[in-house]
DNA sequence: AAGGTCGATGAGACCAAGTCCCATCACTGG
DNA sequence: CCAGTGATGGGACTTGGTCTCATCGACCTT
């Protein structure tokens, strides 16, 4: 018999999300999280750098899309790389089985201002890892630039969709047909 | 006589980019930045919703760029539109004489994540800002995101060439230089 | 000139986030 | 049987942030 229960992590994110749906994001408090998940502030803090965090685990993200774009056949254009990439993700990370815990999650983040401002700068953070790995490619510092940024707009579109529940496509091929929709766009202005 | 010494919100502002300077943004406590302004703990959050947002007071920057981008010549394209804002930028905000309070300030915020942070996030809010404001020119909504991203990259790149030393162009310039660069990389992806 | 309102500020209690340090206690290996 | 290990608990402490009430000079009214 094991002396804890499992997934420590798991158990603490899974409270908070249930505990932000009920009662909004600054009406729980870190302590009322963890007595939910059967643990104590300290475990916490254990854990979690801070309380907004317990959202963004999956730090698995950013490694994911630098080998996707890495390991894109060396002909492939920029955007080309980057829609490897966020097929890549599709399979690994955007499963069929997390779409609706994806879409849970979300709508406490389009909710509250302080996790927004969390979401924001992983955001921005993953769009200059793109960046250097295509810069990693050889591609020109302001293309790549020019790319992450259209690549992450596309990775936005595609997972709108790929949330939005009449939807039953992938999140990879949804990516690709956003892709060439914003290359079509870039294009008229 | 007054009966106070004027404009405190400014006084916080300066106190608080002068300790950050100083000690770093986690190492200064928001008493230490009203007692250098002659001001008190209570006055500071009357002024300032919280820590962070004491360094990003000039809120009227959303309003110059979205009546920027409202009253651009009807004919003009989104990217033009977005020149002619960001022109507006440098005609109002950034001047010459802002240009050194500027780069410390954005040399404070590039040295800690809380505060890139809340850059993030108004970097973002500013974006959406710009797309609403082309929709309403009747910019197609796939077209008026992609627009309003690469003219925020292009301001990106313009004021980092501004605050560059070496550098006494306007800003107004620089933005346009940089968004034609950028429409040019945008072609290539 | 006396008195009342107004508006910016101060004072301090209070709560929650986050840090730190040390205690606990089942499991493990010798 | 015993010492070490590792995940957890407990609680003190600092700081950010909220709230409510007190202060007091300027200004206005009569």
């Amino acid at each position: 018999m094991a002396r804890w229960q499992p997934d420590a992590p798991g158990r603490l994110a899974a409270a908070a999300l249930d505990l932000f749906e009920e009662n909004g994001y600054e009406n729980t408090t870190v302590i009322q999280i963890a007595e939910r998940a059967g643990l104590t502030k300290s475990t916490f803090f254990r854990y979690f750098p801070d309380k907004r965090e317990v959202l963004f685990g999956g730090g698995t993200v950013a490694g994911l899309l630098v080998e996707g774009i890495a390991s894109a056949a060396p002909a492939a254009g920029p955007l080309d790389a980057v829609a490897d990439a966020l097929e890549a993700l599709g399979r690994t990370f955007f499963t069929a089985d997390r779409r609706e815990f994806s879409g849970r999650r979300q709508a406490v983040l389009n909710a509250h201002t302080e996790l927004r401002e969390r979401e924001a700068l992983k955001r921005i953070d993953l769009t200059a890892s793109m960046c250097e790995a295509l810069s990693r490619r050889g591609v020109p510092g302001l293309t790549a630039h020019v790319a992450a940024r259209l690549g992450a707009l596309a990775w936005e579109i595609a997972f709108d969709r790929w949330i939005d529940a009449d939807n039953s496509e992938g999140f990879g091929p949804l990516a690709r047909q956003a892709l060439t929709e914003v290359r079509a766009a870039a294009a008229v202005c």
